[in-house]
DNA sequence: CAGCGTCGTTGATCCACGTCAAAGCGATGC
DNA sequence: GCATCGCTTTGACGTGGATCAACGACGCTG
């Protein structure tokens, strides 16, 4: 399990260490509403951003591994991240794709139970654990939006757990696009043309796939008319209706 | 979805109407260390005893259903519960067992987003949401506590994903197994011949393999000599190393 | 202690998905 | 404009685990 290299990441993240934000970083920010911060007043806000320190990604950097001490946590403010876990052979699963709005860094004890990288560039809010909790002393709101989040998670690993164990390759797809459009409407963007972030290899890792049973499967939903491949990583849903059907229960 | 017959709840739970409960209940309870109640002092513990009832379940007998209006919070005192999530034609995820001194029923918005069954006869402290939530503004300390089993869950709940994913039949059983005894140790109980309470098809469901495949992968551990079939459902572990060995880094 | 129902085991066969291999197909750089 | 590289697609083939079908082994009940 390969250490997070700080000299790298500072080398590659420029805000991490210039250390001070912008007067009011937090009023401008387009995710404020769906993610940690939601319930804090413009004070609280500040609060927060004085712990906070800006960071910046390029697509692949890695953010932390399993297995290491958890100094942070991050709230992402655009780009896509994956989180993972490795067996020893180096099967890899990807538990989880986060957006723009979504948190990251909820760990048991103070250890990382999985790791992160960036998907596409990225940029996140990072704050000190150690920190994040006296804050939570004073404000118990913050807490509480923490284990509302922490619930949220427990039951979308729950669906996930749902997939893997017991649906299709096909099901698992439809599902796949399905969620991919229900976040991005979440965050506001638009659903239909959904852009697909991830390259075939995650998404198969995802889904408990290989990469060529999934491009085998988007082929075929292709043929069938129910979704359309666009450029760009683009993937229209056609007829969701059908890919609702197909997904089954999502 | 069928919703819980409240009529039959109370007779096939005799203490769930009696509602009074014991002067110290909590006093005696063994698992008291293991859960949500381990923070609390005596005189908190009390207040926590207030609200609760205690409820005696038969095997097989439901706890509640997904989608239902989540109402209580429950914390196991004995005995096995299953919590799983069905589709629409009847294929089954169990997304986790839960055992003496485990708490059940943390869910996002006021939805359950599983069902719960017990598997086996068991005991369980119930309480009702809105009380426990009142309770958590005087006693943050319920909070973090919850925060911080619901961050283990997430943790154990990303480890299942590894394993529906990407492990093989055989590593799923070793894991599997490896999992009960590491669960039995950490509430007291003997972990050599470890108690496999459920049958094959709920170890399938939880695995996502079948019922056959999991019978067939007992039976090649067993000539093996890696694990003893013992009665009264009870398996040896006669060679933990080659079975930590196969499981693959759980 | 015989009869019955549930659960577990075993065998034969099948198939969805994995594996292995090679050919597109954009992007990027020279 | 053409070589290169990584990603995706497509094809041929193999296989782990599912499915279908008996059969055995308990535990329960009368």
């Amino acid at each position: 399990m390969k250490a997070f290299d700080f000299d790298r990441a500072s080398k590659l993240m420029p805000a991490l260490s210039r250390g001070k934000v912008d007067a009011s970083p937090c009023a401008a920010c387009s995710v404020r509403g769906l993610t940690i911060c939601a319930p804090l007043d413009s004070q609280e806000q500040g609060q927060m951003a004085a712990i906070m320190n800006s960071v910046e990604l390029q697509a692949g950097d890695p953010l932390f591994d399993e297995g290491e001490v958890a100094g942070n946590v991050y709230n992402i403010t655009s780009g896509t991240v994956r989180v993972y876990k490795l067996l020893p052979d180096g099967r890899r699963q990807v538990t989880g794709f986060l957006f723009a709005g979504d948190f990251l860094g909820i760990a048991k004890q103070d250890i990382y139970a999985f790791s992160a990288e960036a998907v596409t560039p990225c940029l996140l809010c990072r704050f000190p654990r150690h920190k994040l909790e006296d804050l939570m002393l004073r404000l118990p709101k913050i807490e509480q939006r923490l284990l509302s989040i922490a619930s949220n998670e427990l039951a979308a690993a729950q669906e996930q757990m749902l997939l893997l164990g017991r649906k299709t390759a096909r099901e698992k797809i439809a599902s796949f696009l399905l969620m991919l459009a229900m976040r991005a409407r979440k965050r506001g963007q638009v659903e239909d043309p959904i852009a697909v972030s991830m390259s075939r290899t995650d998404i198969g890792d995802y889904l408990g796939l290989t990469t060529e049973t999934v491009s085998r499967t988007f082929t075929q939903l292709k043929q069938r008319g129910i979704i359309q491949l666009l450029a760009n990583h683009k993937v229209s849903l056609a007829k969701r209706e059908v890919l609702e059907e197909i997904a089954g229960g999502f």
